[in-house]
Order: structure tokens, then C-alpha cells, then sequence
DNA sequence: CGACAGTTTGAGAAAGTTCAAACTAGGTGG
DNA sequence: CCACCTAGTTTGAACTTTCTCAAACTGTCG
């Protein structure tokens, strides 16, 4: 199969009352009279790696939920230097800028192959008013962001390179047992150091045997070992 | 006057509709009905500094305003180190978790003594299901606490500890261009290094002429050496 | 077979940490 | 009023971690 060129691919209008991942989503406690509010579609939307889904300072029209793949949100400084402020995964929702008429924050950036769900804010709005059944679900995503927020502040940026690294791990291992590194460009601006320096810590932990490459990017984790580094007690 | 032992004084049962700081608080939009619907007290409490006034995983039982002084929010590591993740200031709310009832995710200890209304869960709970007036200053809020831990994320914690600390002081420094810098240690806890180095980054902005300290802790800031500083271009 | 993007490695320089000791300054008690 | 305590700060020197810059190495794709 040839690659294609297709940044965005339409998937046709979501039908959110038979979704797969409904309780996941923003509109988990919705009931039938209130999807009838809904007269805006909600596109299904497949994005390719590297494509932007919104920029830090656009002005934010829509709310996004992740269906699948892997999203970074990264913040730029003014000296150009970028840093990766969290990752969405499956169930994730991004661009809640959008439900207080604020641009978005941040530049969200595919990482892997990314099936969204894309909320119009007008969506958002009207069902604010019209349903109470949002608004705690509303507020509990803000919470959840928040809160991943202030622990990649503890966890991720604090400590040593080898600390943060067997947290990262431990954090966004699978419940097998493996996790996926993505390009070291990208694990440094996660966890703060240079690009050379995450190399050499992720070589540093395949010698040590913390972690062992089963596949290209795919690693299976000694969680032993990565909990006693994080903790750096050992 | 003798110190006393006091570390908790209570100012009495805050008269919200006259508040002084009401544009700056989360009643901001509430009508006079709203208000009826209040029926808890909402004690008006002065904290002495190093004071908890809640930590790390009690049950949320209130959510807080601050009306003056300074709190941080702290939270703590497995192996016992602490991060500052945010400082509040007069009109920042804080105790956010309660509204979905969450236990509270950090501890909050006053830095500078502290003025704060305590609104208990019930009342917004209350008002939650009453008026919709309250909703978008509570998302408003979340918001803006979501922006300020992206915020310190990407300009406290990432760069040298002189861009970091320059950084702070442009962030925090009053329109008079003064800033109060408390301990060490809590600067070090802020900007994720050590104590000695917090004290050695100061030193060397005093002998460069950075900052020039006026009166105990407060200090007069050089903004354009420190914007230069910040961005590393000097 | 290149070309190219990402990765790894090396070596020297810079930044940050550690631990210990000296130095404040405010507060207490004789 | 002064000596003395204490908590916080500053400083020094050796050490560790991280950065920088450059070069060599991989793998993939056309």
C-alpha cells in the first residue's frame, strides 16, 4: 500500500449515541433527549502523524475528543525552544479553551495515527444551557487535565534525567508490561533535557536491561527496576 | 505586641454581595436571588504563615478565595522532596477538586498570613444545580489554572536557573516594580533546584544588578536586564 | 546506490549538586 | 543590655550531571 498524501481524512458524521467509547467520552451522562439537541455535525477525522490540529493562539472552535493514536500538546518559548506540556491518549479530551471562548493554549501535534472526534463549540454551548448532565463532565475533565498537569510538573521534571525517564515509563507502560518511546526529539522536550542526553539515557537503560526493545520503538519494561530508579533508591 | 499562638482567626460570616474584591471572585455574576440560595455560612478566616490549610489527599470539604496573602500549593514525591506547583494571590480560588468530589491534590501552606473564605462544597453544590450563573466562572477558573500550570511548566521549569528565576521575578514583580522573594528554599522549590543554588542565582543578580533589595525579601527589579536574562540573548 | 532524517557516541565545557563550614539577624533568657 | 540560641542564608571546593558541538552511524525510501 502506497503512502498516501492526505494530512486529514473525513470519516463521516460521528454517531455519538452508539459510540464505541461512549463512556469515556465528554458525553457519557447524555440522554436521548439531549443528543436531540445536537443539530451541528460532529465529525470523525483521521489524522497522519506530524499534522497540527490547532495552533497555540488560534482562535479554538472546537473541542476534540481522541478516539485512538497519540496527540502531544507542546508550548513554545519566546527563545524557540519547545516544550511537550502532556500527551492524549484514547478517551482524552483537548481544546477545552474552547468552552470559556479562550484561543488554544497549545499546538497539538499527531504522534501516532489519530481518529478524533471534533465537538463544534456551538455544540458545547448549546447543550451547556440546555442540560446540567454536561456540566459535570465538563468539570471533571478540567480536573483530570489539571491534575496531569501538576503531576508532569512532580514526576516529570523533577529529578534526575534516569528518574524522570523510569517514571515516564512507568506512567504510560500498558498493562502488558511494554510501552512505546517515540523520537527522542520528542522524549526530551517530555521530560525537559536535550535530545543527545535522552538517547543516552534510554541507551543506559537497554544495557541495564530496565527496558528491552521487542520492536521497533515498542519496549518491554522491568517494572522492578524502573520503580527503584524513580524512586533512586538503588 | 506579643506573637501570638493563634494560627487560625476567624473574621466572621462574609457578607458576599458587599465584597470588596467581588469582580475578582467566583460570585462575580451571581443575582440577588443566587445569593438567597446560600445558606451555610461562608466563614471569612486570617491564617498565620506556614499554616496547612488543607493537604494532599484530605477530603475536599470547601473550596477557598483567597482575599490577600500568599499560599502555595505543594505537592509531594515518593521520596519525600517537594515541588511548588502554584502560588496564589489575591482573587485565585483554590480547592477546585471539591466540586467533583475529589480529594484535594495538594497540601496549601500560607507564605504570606492570608485572608480566605471558606465556601463550603454544599454551597456550590447548591448553587451548581440553581444557576447557571455560577458554571462559567467555575470553568473560567479551572481555565485559569490549567493556563498557570501550563504556564510554570514551560517557564520555571525549563532552562538554566537564571532564565528560570529571571522569569519568576518578571511573572510576579507588581506594577511598581518590586518583588518579594520568600525563602530559598521555596524559591528552589518553585524553579526545581537546590537551596544553595536558589541562594547562588540571587547572589549573582544582586552583584550584576538585576535586582537590588530595597527592604527584607522585597527587591527592585531591573526589567530590562531580567527580559534579556529571561530569554537568554545576553 | 545515494540522500536523508533520526540516532548514537565522544570529549570538553558548563551548570548544578553535595556537604560542610562560616556567617547573618531576630528572639530569648539571664 | 548582652550572650546565646536558632533558623535561614551564604560561601567554598570537590564532585556529578547535563549540555554542546561535532562526527559517525543507522535505517528507510526513492
Amino acid at each position: 500500500m502506497k503512502k498516501g498524501h492526505i494530512e486529514a481524512a473525513w470519516k463521516g458524521s460521528a454517531q455519538c449515541e452508539r459510540c464505541g467509547i461512549r463512556d469515556l467520552v465528554l458525553f457519557a451522562d447524555l440522554t436521548k433527549a439531549d443528543f436531540n439537541l445536537i443539530h451541528l455535525p460532529i465529525d470523525e477525522i483521521e489524522f497522519e502523524p506530524g499534522t497540527a490540529l490547532h495552533s497555540a493562539g488560534d482562535k479554538a472552535a472546537a473541542v476534540y475528543t481522541l478516539r485512538s493514536g497519540l496527540v502531544k500538546l507542546v508550548q513554545y518559548l519566546p527563545d524557540g525552544s519547545q516544550r511537550i506540556v502532556r500527551l492524549l491518549r484514547r478517551g482524552d479530551i483537548f481544546g477545552l479553551e474552547a468552552t470559556v471562548g479562550q484561543p488554544y493554549e497549545h499546538s497539538a501535534i499527531v504522534l501516532q495515527r489519530a481518529l478524533v472526534c471534533r465537538i463544534p463549540t456551538q455544540v458545547i454551548e448549546r447543550l451547556s444551557c440546555e442540560t446540567p448532565r454536561l456540566h459535570s463532565q465538563l468539570m471533571r475533565r478540567w480536573h483530570a487535565a489539571l491534575k496531569q498537569a501538576d503531576d508532569w510538573l512532580t514526576e516529570l521534571s523533577t529529578g534526575k534525567a534516569p528518574q524522570r525517564l523510569a517514571r515516564f515509563l512507568l506512567q504510560t507502560m500498558e498493562p502488558d508490561g511494554t510501552a512505546v518511546l517515540f523520537t527522542r526529539e520528542d522524549l526530551g522536550a517530555t521530560l525537559g533535557i536535550t535530545t543527545e542526553h535522552a538517547s543516552r539515557t534510554v541507551g543506559e537503560f537497554k544495557r541495564s536491561g530496565a527496558i528491552i526493545e521487542i520492536a521497533p520503538k515498542r519496549f518491554r519494561c522491568d517494572r522492578e527496576k524502573l520503580s527503584c530508579i524513580a524512586a533512586a533508591d538503588c
